[in-house]
RNA sequence: AGAGAGUUGGCGGAGUGGUCGAACGCGGCGGUCUUGAAAACCGUUGACUGUAACAGGUCCGGGGGUUCGAAUCCCUCACUCUCUGCCA
């Protein structure tokens, strides 16, 4: 969450980032924050003062009754409660106000970073380039939900009969290049220098919280409510909390991070077109990548993690583009987000396979992950993740783009880790 | 799942109602000493809030209560450990 002391000093530079986030009502809302703080602090040292009182009072009564002189601890005590009564109903008022304040606070996204388009949805989106060639399929060349049926690699009935709509049941050479996907993608993480975790995929609430898919995103992941803990909707959470109410050592950073989970999401509300075979399930396995930095360094670490999600592409050898998202789609919580998008040729439309973001302070302010900079003084880190990468839609566009009218080719990179070099 | 014990600063570990933000040890930092290092000795060493700076306030797992005063007493929740049971 944004922190207040920004939305202090810097007013007019908060109005205008909510407002590229589309957010509507951002000057009035911030208005009524700042009232609220001001309302705060007031009450804030009104308490304190009053406190202050009665503790020093307290501790002259613990003197006199050390030296026997009963009447006028009595007399003290007298003394004190009118302040308490006052001290405890401005602590009433005060934490009316913080708890307002803090629900405020919980309903600002971040902000944008400058170099984020103005735009409203993903129609404004800036394409930042395009690699690779559209392959030309031949004719009678099929969607992937046709392909995984013909070669009986990955079967939503089944899934059906044992879970339901959006869990698929992957067999054969269809779970084999699953494996091979995962495998190839953590051996690259590794080689780029992030180390492997593996996280529980079920968190409790204070996760949910700080990485910020609590309060707001709550219908979105599964809940089991026996124990309040909550399915994770990607290994960001896990990870990313591993740090939550720490102060890092700057000689450990960064931290990178990659893991491999599966992901779950309810997608509530969100089916309709184009959510045919493998573009939209409610379980499916990622390979994460997360950083932990310095400020002054978080821009260069999206880069790099841009280009290391791109090199996974190429080796892939599918077509793809980069988007840097405008306002308006960008996620809630971050201030800057690279989509990597692949053609899947026999829908022919772009899919999103991944997605870089950084989240600067936002995140962390949550999570109170913070470092100790030159002069002693603690701050805040700034955190980044970025799929690296999505099983799914990967996995639609390989079948896609790899057809023939006799088999399915895999790309040279995975031959190695799958055992086989196509599927038919 | 049943029974019991516990949760204190970076770590270990005192503290059972009154200058306790917290003894002591370790670790960290600074210094003396040393060619340098180690050892020894001296000093220092939490976070949040707040202020122009002081001051002040809050924090001993979370929340609530008793009291003039709580790390210390009471209630409640969460978690951890030990034993028993079950099990990959």
């Amino acid at each position: 969450m944004l922190q207040v002391t920004v939305l202090r000093e810097q007013t007019a530079h908060v109005i205008e980032g909510l407002n590229k986030k589309n957010y509507k009502n951002a000057a009035e809302e911030v208005a009524a924050l700042l009232e609220l703080d001001q309302q705060r602090r007031q009450l804030q040292s009104e308490h304190d003062e009053l406190q202050g009182r009665a503790n020093s009072i307290a501790k002259e009564i613990g003197v006199l009754m050390k030296n026997g002189e009963r009447e006028k601890a009595e007399a003290s005590k007298a003394e004190t409660s009118e302040l308490k009564q006052k001290t405890k109903s401005l602590a009433e008022q005060l934490s009316t106000v913080e708890d307002q304040i803090q629900q405020a606070l919980y309903k600002l996204p971040n902000l944008p970073h400058e170099s984020v388009p103005t735009g409203r949805t993903a129609e404004d989106n800036e394409v930042v380039l395009e690699n690779g060639e559209i392959p030309k399929l031949f004719d009678g060349a099929q969607p992937h939900w046709e392909l995984i049926q013909k070669y009986d690699i990955i079967d939503f009935e089944l899934g059906n009969k044992i879970s339901g709509a959006g869990f698929p049941v992957y067999k054969g050479k269809g779970a084999r290049l699953q494996r091979a996907l995962i495998n190839f993608f953590l051996d690259e993480a590794i080689a780029a220098g992030y180390m492997e975790i593996q996280p529980p995929i079920l968190v409790n609430e204070a996760s949910g919280f700080g990485t910020g898919q609590l309060p707001d995103k709550e219908g979105q992941m599964y809940h089991a409510t026996e124990d309040n803990l909550y399915l994770i909707p990607t290994a960001e959470v896990p990870i990313t909390n591993i740090y939550r109410d720490m102060i890092l050592p700057v000689a450990q950073l960064p931290v990178m991070n990659t893991g491999h989970t599966p992901c779950f999401r309810r997608e509530a509300g969100s089916w309709g077109a184009d959510v045919r075979g493998l573009n939209r399930l409610h379980q499916f396995d990622k390979v994460e990548i997360v950083q932990i930095t310095l400020p002054e360094k978080s821009y260069e670490a999206l880069e790099q993690m841009s280009l290391h999600i791109q090199g996974l592409l190429q080796k892939l050898e599918l077509p793809y583009r980069v988007l840097r998202l405008c306002g308006g789609d960008m996620g809630f919580t971050s201030a800057l987000t690279y989509d990597m998008e692949v053609y899947s040729t026999a829908q022919g439309r772009w899919l999103e396979v991944s997605s870089a973001s950084n989240f600067e302070t936002y995140q962390a302010n949550r999570l109170k992950l913070r470092y100790k900079n030159e002069s002693g003084k603690t701050q805040l880190l700034h955190t980044l993740n970025g799929s690296a990468l999505a099983l799914p839609r990967i996995v639609a566009a390989i079948l896609e783009n790899n057809q023939t009218p006799d088999g399915i080719d895999m790309p040279k990179v995975l031959h190695s880790y799958l055992g086989f070099d196509r599927i038919s």
